[in-house]
DNA sequence: TGTACATCAGTGAACGCGCGTTCACTGATGTAC
DNA sequence: TGTACATCAGTGAACGCGCGTTCACTGATGTAC
């Protein structure tokens, strides 16, 4: 009876004091749990979400399996975070790019390059992911979803006309980007990858500023 | 000596008439071959190829799984073998619409649809499976670009303007069409994902007749 | 015409392997008194 | 100030499972003579 009570003494205790709960500083937690979604989101948009497995992830973040959950409720709540995390880092970008005064041309120019086909593990989770995402359960297309929304009116708002007409131009550009970036990559001939990528600037400044 | 020299016999008999080599009418294993493509294509298109296995594919196809290997080498002999089937099938329709008169624009808006978006299992292999034949073998992806060449060089025929420029719209129309076929799919939101075919057939066909 | 044999498509169990996930544990870091 | 204890992030082995692939085999279908 004395031992139950010591129990619900402490308990009440700590009720009270809920901020010594978080004893150690949230530094080194919040940094491994930063790594690991660093890991993943490169290995995910190389090599596709299917094809990577944890294992991997967690060495070559330096630790062992077991560590994943504690930072992670399962493989499709780490998609979501790296979803997130990709998504939103490129939002940011295009932030600061209409904050800067970089134009739109040049942010369609970087996304359809060479560069950023070849090096798909720090390129666009929309163009490496999409197909893949469409197959994934509600709350990780929610979250793509979301963050897309949110690049799309970031690039409609460097566009000509009013509101709905510029959503219409950024939506199109959008699609037009992702699809030939995909094609470049797919496709096995230089110089077709090539002119994909070029056809496809010169189309996405078309819809772009189209009357 | 005299059995050496009878199975010599034998197979100098075989050489000679190549053709009772194949004594089963070849209409069977063909039948067979054919129904695990078809079974096979589905699959891909619905769940992706890296998640997607032999096992359940050879037991909707009503098989077991030692028989897949008496029709393909690998997995990825059977990923060949579905893309050249899947896209020659989107080519041979294509080359039908030339002939009957179907309008491009028609395509188009058959491509950018609620129906083609929500059976991805019967669709364009190219939106299901791009960003995934990117990471597969050389072979595959020469499978890829050579039957999507052949698609984008039908598109081309049905655009206005000299040779060059048919096959630049219509590049730039194809990656428009597959991108927004694949956000239209990614994302969770019917509003969205209605307004992405939209804008996208505007888009395409902008871009299939612009100046 | 009958029989021994070759070849066929397909069977079904097994192979080693890597998957996502669980769990008893460790050692370091903090708190309580 | 010292010590017992609570909590933390992380360890490392194990779980059941499905993967792609292999292989000895079966029964049906054909050929040879």
């Amino acid at each position: 009876m004395a031992a139950l009570l010591t129990i619900l003494l402490a308990w009440a205790r700590r009720i009270g004091t809920e901020a010594d709960l978080v004893r150690y500083d949230k530094g080194r937690r919040n940094a491994t749990r930063r790594h690991i979604i660093d890991v993943a989101s490169a290995q995910f948009r190389e090599s596709g979400i299917a094809a990577v497995g944890l294992a991997g992830i967690m060495s070559e973040a330096g630790l062992t399996n077991g560590a994943f959950y504690t930072h992670f409720e399962s493989k499709e709540d780490l998609v979501r975070a790296v979803l997130l995390d990709a998504l939103g880092r490129r939002e940011q970008r295009y932030k600061d790019n209409l904050e800067n005064g970089v134009t739109l041309e040049t942010t369609i120019r970087d996304y359809l390059s060479p560069g950023h086909r070849d090096r798909a593990a720090t390129g666009c989770a929309a163009a490496a992911l999409a197909s893949e995402i469409a197959r994934h359960p509600r709350a990780t297309r929610d979250a793509f979803t979301g963050k897309m929304s949110d690049i799309i009116a970031l690039m409609a708002a460097q566009m000509p006309g009013d509101p709905a007409e510029r959503r219409r131009r950024a939506i199109s550009v959008y699609a037009t980007m992702v699809g030939a970036l995909q094609l470049s990559r797919a496709v096995n001939d230089r110089k077709l990858s090539q002119e994909i990528l070029e056809d496809a600037v010169e189309a996405a400044l078309t819809l772009a500023n189209r009357p």
